[in-house]
This record gives structure tokens, C-alpha cells and sequence, in this order.
DNA sequence: GGCAGAAGATGA
DNA sequence: CATCTTCTGCCA
């Protein structure tokens, strides 16, 4: 359907995120809008009894058959459709591939504020008031008269507060409305708004400007100053820059407005959130090495070929993959074609953006979160426009409304960020590639430890991979031991700390030198391991930990794949011992050990208690670099971000807690956090240590971390996938159900799991594993059932996914609870 | 998702 | 019967 050739009605889809509603509705496009409405438009649509925000996504001649009574479109929200078709496109594919409504699809596209709600305001009607009063044939009860003097109270009334506020109005209102008495006005509000502020121009032609010049009187020299300096200086000049440059105040202005010579308007504002900064000149490329050459004239051919690429470039932090990135998007722009780079949040720092601010200057527009919501959407509109283009932004950034893409860039492609949480669950990694596909453009992965997914698709040659060299040389790799926890215990220290690192922290509190100690985020399940051998309990199908659950004093082990499970122990199936028990410490306890081990010593700890509020991250992350604290107690998000150049020891308090994650990326996970904090140790020039301790000290992927051997763990990890048939083999859909009563969000998962199996005769196209209780089993007071569904041929199971999830989306919604969907879930929770 | 209108539920 | 509550269908 062509935005160009206009046919008289929409196709429109309404900002509700429900299933029934999930289809375009018609509307006729009145002659006032005619070449206003195209492909992407936002408008007010009616919808019912009320009003809506819809979005265009097409066109048709006539209305569907059945449908009586066509209405038409009430309003254009935008000047310049905010999305272009590839962009409405997008949507639609992520609805067919992660299963969200094409609403929530849409809405994903937009920078966050952009939104229009709908409101109904209720006006008194005096003049029929009036009327009806005098003549005194109508009766007005007690409740309509409450309604009536609230009103003539005159300040703003909305219907749906004051029917929230007190139901029992609805029904007087409804009368007063039928009389007339009251009026409706519906209203359309935005959090994010464009700002306009003043500005002055002087339109006269030469001669009469001439003229009125003239006509000043000599005393008033500094109108005559002003007036020559905005004739000077442009077309339309904002006030407040007027005063500031020519020293001046507003009563000068005003006078030369009285006079006719200066004309008042309102113009478009930018909210620049690096205003009067990275002003000076654009600094030049920096000289390449060889490698980093090899890999920017690969890049950079498979622009200029222009069809869509994928490359992936591994190298660890340091190895000089932004400088690539910088030179491969002047490449870009130098084809005429334009640039997104997405760093996951926690990275992009003012330094990241300042990288690229100096090199590209107000080409690049930054998106994220931390900006306020109008300086979003003013560096939105700028990318929009055309005036920017480059973006630089977190996840969201990949929707960034570009036309013309040739490089997309993906820094540090692994990270969990980059997949959204809520619906539509995207990945981005997935969506920019179906963009680049669209424009034949070039995505290009950034990692020193990639994902499975990508390092799978180079395996397939769907993709070409550099590598960059580890470091600069050998030397400068942190020294990285793992301490074996099994042989603590025996030798009879029971401390959360090993005796290596007790030792060493000693001797750097000595030294007066740094230490960073890791702790996973505490696991939302915990699992049982033994203290003496390292045993941890796993599904004999799954091969993934089992999950330790307490039900009326029952003590089971459960697999929540496929719902094995079997009972628990309290001594060790493996060596007899009876130090078998549940596994798990928080960073509040190694605190509180710490305190109480090393008293002199001072700690900032850093995990979600302490970092909830807005830039305490940045604040305790900084602190710690002004050497404010001697250790830094931390989950994994203290892996990235600032350098500390006087740490000279990490330790991994227990790498257990990753390695046991219940989840088939458990070593995965370990593989990147280990990898990711060795790197972080040995970047500078104090020689770093970095101690893991664990009761699992021959897994591989503690290994071949220790050797900072990707490529041998890839191997063995994909072998894994592979047997278990496991992603990035297939794609793991799994539902979950959540309602306040146990049996009948089971029940929801169960009959699902039957209408699938059924459908899915053949394990082809899917394999359905059995329902069962999710991880965390109930969350705020909601019990919550799994199915996952193990899909190798997508295309051919879509519909009957979709179908199956729209069925028991409408009983679930019919029985008060809910069902979601997730595709390639990240974290199976 | 949310609104209106219908169909029950409660109390005098 | 008035009023409050829950249910059901539908939106172009
Ligand atoms: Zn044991
Ligand atoms: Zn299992």
C-alpha cells in the first residue's frame, strides 16, 4: 500500500493494547486532511463512545463490507508523519515475530511522552441552565445539583476523575448531559511537547527600514543598535539571544514592536542537552593499526556494495573497536547514507557520547534515558527531519527514524539490556538486522565475548567475524586464580572468604591499594550444592540446576523447563557429605562479613538498595575513583563503565551463583561476567590480581575463561545447545500464566500445552515441553506456570503460536488473570 | 482497554 | 423502586 496515491479511507490502528482490538479499523479521510494523512500519521480517530490516538498503516477505497456507519478521522496529531512505512513495517514484523499486539508494536516506535491521551472535559452550559431553572418544569435531584455546582465552581471537571471519584454520579450526569445543561469537550493532551519561545524578526524592505531608522530620535540610539543588529544577524532570532547580545532589555524590543519595525513570533525551541558543549572544531581520525584497518576497509566495502552484511568484530575493551566504529560511520556518511550506534545504558556514559560528539559534532543525536523527556524528543524530531544522522542511543535507539541506513553498529552485542523486558519483547540485535536488511545495510557486532546467537551465525557464514588482538601484548593479561572452595572447607575455614583472598586483602588494605569484589546478583531461586565436592543437583533431561522449592514442609528439587523433579537431600548423592544445603548470599551479608573481618577497611557497596535513585550509580562509582573507600562490593554492574586505575585486586566472591543460574545460559553468563572482570583488572599499570572462588573449579567455563579462550569455550557451550536442541538451535518461546489461584493458571498452561502438542504432531517444526510452575512461583500474591516451547521451524509455528496464545489470552482475561508470551526470553524467570 | 447498557444484588 | 455492582458486547 503506497503513502503516495491517496484512496479515501485509513486503515488505522487504535492505541488500545488489547487482542480484540488488535486489527485496523477504517476511517474515512475527511477533505480538510486530504495530503495530510499517510502511511505512519498519527491521528484522533473515534472509537466508540470516546475518542483515541490511532496510527496509519494504510490505505484502502472502500470500507469493509460489513461495516455501516464509517467515521472519519478527527485530527492530524503531526506535521511530518513521525514514522516512515519501513518503520510501520518494522512493527509489523515484530507482531508476527514476538508476538505483541500491533499496537504496542507501534507505540515501541516512538520516543517515550509521545503519546496523545484523550480526556473529556464537562462544561456547564449556563444559558440552558438558566432557561430550564426559570421556567422550573424540570426537577433537578440533590446529586445533579452537586454535579452543576461543582461545575459553576469553574474549575476544570473531567469525566472520567469525577466518575472514578464517586460512580454513583454517572447516572445524573447522563441526565443533565440528555438536557443539555452540561457539555462535553473532548481534549487531547501530550506529556512531550514541542517549546516555542519568542523570537523577533524585522521584515521591512530596505527603504522603510531606512525610513523608520530616520524616524528614531537620537536619544533612543540603542533601539536603533538593536534594530541594526537583528537585521543583521538573520531572519528570526530569539528574544532572550537578542538581550544577551546586544545587552539590552525587553522595553527596547517592545518599543520597536510599537513601532512596526520588529515583528514578535514564536518559534521552535531545541532542548539541547549538549548545548555549548563539543563546539570546537571536529577532531580528525586517529591513525589505524593494521588490524583495525583490516577491519574498517571491511566494513566500509560492504557498505559500498550496499546490500545488507553482517560482521562481527571481536576484540575486548581496549582493543580500539569505537575508533573503528567512528571511521566506519564517516564512511558512511560519506556514501550519503546514515548511522546508529547502540551501547547498552549502562555504558553510555558522557564520555561515550562526547567520543562521538567530537568526532561528528551536531550531526550525532544521543538518545536515553537519562535525558529529560523533551530533550528526547527534540534530538527525535532533529533525527527525523534529517538534520542529525547519526544516533547514538541504548536499545530503544534502534528505532531510530532514519531513512537512508547504511550502519548500524551493536557495541557490546552480548549484553542482556538489548533485549526489552516489556511488550513488544524485542531483541535489538534482531530488529536492527531486520532494518539493515530493509536498507541494505550493514550491522556490525561488537564483543570480545560474543553472544552464542552471533558467533552461530558466523558458524553458518551468514556473517563475516574480525578479530582483534587480545591486547597490546600478553604481558599486560591480569594473572586470574581460581581458588577451589571444596578444599576451604576441608581445611577448615568456613569464612565466605578464602585464605588466598583474606590474604590479599589484607595486604592491599596495607598498600593502601584498591579491591573490587564481585557477587552475582543473589539468585531469584536458589539451588543446593555441596560444600564438600562442589554437587549441585540437575535435570537428568535438561542438564540445567534443579531449583529448591519448600512447600508444606516439603523440600523438593524442581526443573522448571520441564518440570522434573524429584525429592531434596541432605546429604551428598555424590560424596555422602552432609555439608549439602541451599546456596545463595546476598551483598548485604559480605558487607556485614567484611565489617566484622576487616574492620579498618572502608566499603561503598553497589547493588539495587543502593543505587535506586537516579545518578547514584555515577555518584558511588565516583566516589570510589576519588579513593573515598578502599573496596568496591558489587554486582555485576560495576563490570563496566568508569576505569579505576588503583585497583589492583578483583575477586569473584562465588562464581557458583552464575554457574548455577537454573537457565540453559548459565555458562554463558559466567563465561562473559569472569571474561568482563578480568578485563577490568588488567588494564593498567599496577600489576592486577583476580581471585574466583568456587566449588566448581574444572567447569569449563571458568576455565577457559581463566585462559581467555573464547573459542574453545564456544565450542563446547554450542556442542551443548546442540544436544539439548537448546537456542541459538531453535527459538525458545515460552509462556507464562499468572493468576491469584494456583490451579487456574495451571490449568491455562495445561490445556495450552495440550492444544500445541496436538498441533505440533511433528517435532519438526516445535517441540512443546510440559507446563509446569515457573522459577518464582508467585509474585505479588499471583502463582505463575510456565510452558516452553522449543521452536525449529518459526515460520510454520507462528500461527499456531499465536492462535494458542490468543485463546487462552481471552480465557485468561475472561478469568481475571493474564498469560504473555515471550520469545528467546533472556532470563527465564 | 474501557465504555455503555443490561442484568443481578441490596436495602427501604 | 432507586442505587450500587458485576457482566457482556462492541468499537470502523
Ligand atoms: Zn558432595
Ligand atoms: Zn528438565
Amino acid at each position: 500500500m503506497s503513502g503516495k496515491v491517496k484512496l479515501p479511507f485509513a486503515e488505522v490502528i487504535v492505541d488500545i493494547h488489547a487482542r480484540e482490538v488488535d486489527r485496523p479499523f477504517h476511517y474515512r479521510i475527511p477533505e480538510a486532511f486530504a495530503g495530510q494523512v499517510h502511511v505512519g500519521t498519527r491521528v484522533i480517530v473515534p472509537f466508540g463512545p470516546r475518542r483515541l490516538e490511532g496510527y496509519v498503516i494504510g490505505f484502502s477505497s472502500e470500507p469493509e463490507p460489513d461495516v455501516k456507519n464509517i467515521k472519519e478521522i478527527l485530527d492530524v496529531l503531526d506535521e511530518q508523519p513521525p514514522l516512515t512505512e519501513e518503520l510501520v513495517k518494522l512493527a509489523d514484523w515484530m507482531s508476527y515475530r514476538y508476538l505483541s499486539s500491533k499496537a504496542a508494536s507501534v507505540q515501541a516506535l516512538f520516543p517515550a511522552g509521545v503519546r496523545a491521551r484523550t480526556s473529556v472535559r464537562l462544561t456547564l452550559k449556563e444559558d440552558v441552565w438558566n432557561k430550564l431553572r426559570k421556567s422550573g418544569s424540570v426537577g433537578i435531584s440533590p446529586k445533579e445539583q452537586q454535579i452543576l455546582d461543582l461545575l459553576a465552581e469553574g474549575a476544570p471537571v473531567y469525566k472520567d476523575k469525577l466518575l472514578k471519584d464517586a460512580p454513583g454520579l454517572k447516572a445524573p450526569l447522563q441526565r443533565l448531559l440528555r438536557l443539555g445543561t452540561v457539555e462535553e469537550k473532548h481534549e487531547v493532551s501530550q506529556a512531550v511537547q514541542t517549546l516555542y519561545i519568542t523570537a523577533v524578526s524585522c521584515t521591512l524592505r530596505e527603504a522603510d527600514f531606512q525610513k523608520a531608522m530616520d524616524e528614531i530620535p537620537a536619544r533612543a540610539f540603542k533601539q536603533k543598535e538593536v534594530a541594526r543588529w537583528i537585521r543583521m544577524h538573520g531572519p528570526s532570532i530569539p528574544v532572550r539571544d537578542v538581550l544577551r547580545a546586544t545587552h539590552t532589555t525587553y522595553s527596547t524590543i517592545n518599543s520597536l514592536v510599537r513601532k512596526g519595525i520588529l515583528v514578535l513570533s514564536q518559534v521552535e525551541e531545541r532542548r539541547n542537552p549538549y548545548a555549548n558543549r563539543f563546539t570546537g572544531e571536529r577532531e580528525r581520525p586517529l591513525a589505524l593499526t593494521g588490524e583495525q584497518e583490516q577491519a574498517y576497509r571491511l566494513i566500509a566495502s560492504a557498505m559500498a556494495a550496499g546490500r545488507p552484511d553482517r560482521i562481527l568484530l571481536q576484540g575486548v575493551t581496549g582493543s580500539g573497536k569505537t575508533e573503528i566504529y567512528l571511521q566506519s560511520i564517516a564512511a558512511c556518511m560519506a556514501q550519503g547514507r546514515k548511522a546508529i550506534v547502540l551501547v547498552p545504558e549502562i555504558s553510555l556514559t558522557p564520555q561515550m557520547v562526547e567520543r562521538f560528539k567530537r568526532r561528528f559534532g551536531d550531526d550525532v543525536a544521543v538518545l536515553h534515558s537519562r535525558l529529560s523527556q523533551g530533550e528526547r524528543y527534540d534530538e527525535w524530531k532533529r533525527i527525523r527531519r534529517g538534520t542529525a544522522s547519526i544516533v547514538v542511543g541504548a536499545r530503544s535507539a534502534v528505532f531510530a527514524p532514519l531513512e537512508n541506513l547504511g550502519l548500524i553498529v551493536i557495541d557490546e552485542e552480548h549484553e542482556l539490556s538489548y533485549k526489552q523486558e516489556e511488550q513488544p519483547k524485542y531483541h535489538a540485535r534482531e530488529v536492527a538486522w531486520q532494518r539493515a536488511l530493509h536498507h541494505g545495510a550493514v550491522l556490525v557486532l561488537g564483543s570480545a565475548t560474543p553472544s552464542l546467537e552471533t558467533r552461530f551465525m558466523i558458524e553458518r557464514g551468514e556473517g563475516r567475524r574480525i578479530l582483534l588482538p587480545t591486547r597490546f601484548n600478553k604481558k599486560s593479561l591480569p594473572t586470574v586464580r581460581v581458588i577451589d572452595m571444596r578444599q576451604e572447607l576441608q581445611a577448615g575455614n568456613r569464612s565466605m572468604f578464602s585464605r588466598p583472598l583474606h590474604h590479599l586483602i589484607l595486604d592491599r588494605l596495607a598498600k593502601q591499594e584498591q579491591i573490587i569484589l564481585f557477587l552475582n546478583r543473589r539468585g531469584y531461586s536458589s539451588f543446593i550444592l555441596c560444600r564438600n565436592c562442589g554437587y549441585v543437583a540437575r535435570c537428568p533431561d535438561c542438564d540445567i540446576s534443579l531449583t529448591y522449592h519448600k512447600a508444606h514442609g516439603f523440600e523438593v528439587l524442581r526443573c522448571h523447563y520441564c518440570g522434573h523433579s524429584e525429592p531434596s537431600v541432605s546429604q551428598c548423592p555424590s560424596c555422602s557429605s552432609p555439608h549439602i544445603r541451599t546456596f545463595g548470599t546476598g551483598t548485604q551479608r559480605v558487607e556485614e562479613e567484611l565489617n566484622k573481618v576487616f574492620p579498618a577497611a572502608r566499603v561503598i557497596r553497589m547493588d539495587v538498595d543502593t543505587t535506586g535513585t537516579k545518578g547514584s550509580h555515577e555518584r558511588l562509582l565516583q566516589q570510589f575513583r576519588d579513593g573515598q573507600a578502599d573496596i568496591l562490593l558489587g554486582t555485576q554492574m560495576i563490570a563496566k563503565g568508569l576505569d579505576f586505575p588503583r585497583v589492583s585486586l578483583v575477586g569473584v566472591i562465588t562464581a557458583d551463583t552464575s554457574l548455577n543460574l537454573p537457565d540453559f545460559r548459565a555458562a554463558e553468563r559466567t563465561f562473559q561476567l569472569l571474561t568482563q572482570v578480568a578485563g577490568r583488572a588488567g588494564r593498567h599499570e599496577t600489576e592486577g590480581v583476580v581471585l574466583v572462588q568456587t566449588y566448581h573449579p574444572e567447569h569449563y567455563a571458568i576455565q577457559y575463561a581463566v585462559t581467555q579462550d573464547y573459542e574453545d569455550f564456544y565450542r563446547q557451550e554450542i556442542e551443548i545447545r546442540r544436544t539439548l536442541d537448546n537456542p541459538p538451535l531453535c527459538d525458545l518461546a515460552v509462556f507464562t500464566a499468572q493468576h491469584e489461584n494456583r490451579a487456574a493458571a495451571e490449568r491455562w498452561v495445561r490445556s495450552l500445552e495440550k492444544r500445541l502438542r496436538a498441533e505440533f504432531h511433528t517435532a519438526s517444526v516445535a517441540e512443546v515441553l510440559p507446563a509446569c510452575p515457573a522459577p518464582i512461583p508467585k509474585l505479588q500474591g499471583k502463582h505463575r506456570y510456565h510452558l516452553c516451547v522449543k521452536v525449529r521451524d518459526f515460520a510454520k509455528a507462528q500461527p499456531v503460536l499465536l492462535a494458542g496464545y490468543l485463546e487462552s489470552s481471552r480465557l485468561a482475561r475472561e478469568q481475571g488473570g493474564t498469560i504473555t508470551i515471550d520469545v528467546n526470553a533472556q532470563m527465564i524467570l
